[in-house]
DNA sequence: ACGATGCTGTGAGAGTTATCACATTGCCGG
DNA sequence: CCGGCAATGTGATAACTCTCACAGCATCGT
């Protein structure tokens, strides 16, 4: 099957993501080759989900034996486009901000952060412990320009969020990564996704909830 | 229609959470009464799907004229159960478990940090600014039971994260929200929700791979 | 050389979730 | 008091996603 463009359920790219992680671990024990049940049970998939969002991109496998591990990590990274290095920017350097900025992810992933901002006096000037400056947010918008960045990330407080959002596709912006809880508005052209960890923690209190019942 | 479990999607419960954002800021704006397109438009869901939404759980608008969002607001947080005051715990005050612990969220949306464990020598013994103290991880069992903790947050390492797990299953936890990138294992009875921030970051570079083509 | 084996890849079908269209119902002005 | 209006609540329908079962293919043993 051809890499058809053909409507690829978003569960699936979320599930790719997973199976990373999974393919790392079952490399790091040991495992060059792997089945779909291996995986499946590593990542709590279904042997045959797995099949079925790797059949939406062609065949990673061989019959009758499985998956390299490394090579199908590899595909699979190859798909989600993480190996483009994308150049990313932190608008709002508080908790959330530093532990995302900390977070090892990145550079692993093929994100780079390339620059920081706050409305802060006190943070401005001071510097991350990847060398970037924390720059005044009046700076957004010739930064991501100069600098080409792609990615944009929103760690500000809710009523920050749409002027910082503005800010980032002023100047050019490919991608929007909002952590805010609230929903910024952006041109149709430019990818915005909204992350909402306090729905996460609401959906467990539903779930314990009803477990009462 | 009646309060049936008759099988709520998921996608709804997650968009519940949202409402509630979406209705304290339309309150915020001196609207004591809104539509379901008004409050659409706000969080970016369609007026149907609210509608169909609410719909699993009873009638809460007047015909012809809307929804009271005070009320809508209180009922949808009882149905997701954030009215119990669930006792928490956070096991793991490194950079993200800092963040979560700051976040002014737990306190408002019904969750009660009653206690924070770490394995480093440095943390424990130091206090939040909420007046807990961090306590070593060989308490968590014992604590999780003398406190009746409900909710357990898990944001240590990945290696770490399956023993801290069980440690929580041991003292009796009810819930856990998982944030290392490993999908933990617990016994069937337990609530357990595995949050990936890196599945958002990888599924937007996902979305910029597929605009270039 | 060739059949037995085992795991992939996939079409068909089941199950789930979102959208649509409109009947229903409360409100308000005259 | 009553008819027009406006927005809800919902059955029907469409779209999407997952599951299943097995055909297809590489590998291995004899
Ligand atoms: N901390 C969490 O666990 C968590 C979880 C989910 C969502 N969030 C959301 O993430 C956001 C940040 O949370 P936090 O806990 O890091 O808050 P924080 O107060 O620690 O950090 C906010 C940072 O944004 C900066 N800032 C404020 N206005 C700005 C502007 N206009 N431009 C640039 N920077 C600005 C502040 O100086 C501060 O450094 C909030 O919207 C919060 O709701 C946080
Ligand atoms: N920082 C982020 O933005 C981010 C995003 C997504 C996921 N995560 C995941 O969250 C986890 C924590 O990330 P972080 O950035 O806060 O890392 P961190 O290193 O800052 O914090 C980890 C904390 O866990 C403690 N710890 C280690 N082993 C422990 C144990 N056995 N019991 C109790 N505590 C223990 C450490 O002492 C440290 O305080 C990691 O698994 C990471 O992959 C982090």
């Amino acid at each position: 099957m051809k890499t058809k463009e053909n409507k690829i359920p978003e569960a699936t790219i979320k599930r790719l993501s997973t199976y990373i992680n999974c393919l790392e671990r079952l490399q790091a024990e040991n495992n060059p080759v792997t089945s779909s049940e291996m995986l499946g049970d590593s990542c709590q998939v279904s042997p045959a989900q797995i099949r079925k969002d790797l059949s939406y991109f062609g065949e990673f496998g061989v019959r009758g034996v499985g998956y390299d591990t490394k090579k199908l990590e590899s595909e699979i990274k190859e798909i989600l486009g993480l190996n483009h290095n994308w150049p990313t920017t932190v608008v709002g350097v508080g908790k959330l901000g530093q532990a995302l900025l900390n977070f090892a992810f990145f550079s692993k992933h093929g994100f780079r952060i390339v620059a920081a901002f706050d409305s802060d006096e006190n943070k401005i000037g001071s510097e991350l412990n990847n060398g970037v400056t924390i720059l005044p947010t009046s700076d957004i918008d010739k930064t991501v320009k100069n600098e080409k960045i792609s990615i944009g990330i929103i760690t500000t407080p809710a009523d920050s969020a749409q002027d910082v959002a503005d800010k980032l596709v002023a100047g050019g912006i490919k991608g929007i990564l909002n952590f805010a809880p609230i929903k910024v508005r952006v041109p149709e052209n430019i990818i915005l996704r909204n992350v909402s960890i306090t729905s996460e923690l609401d959906n467990l209190a539903y779930l314990l909830t009803q477990k009462k019942r």
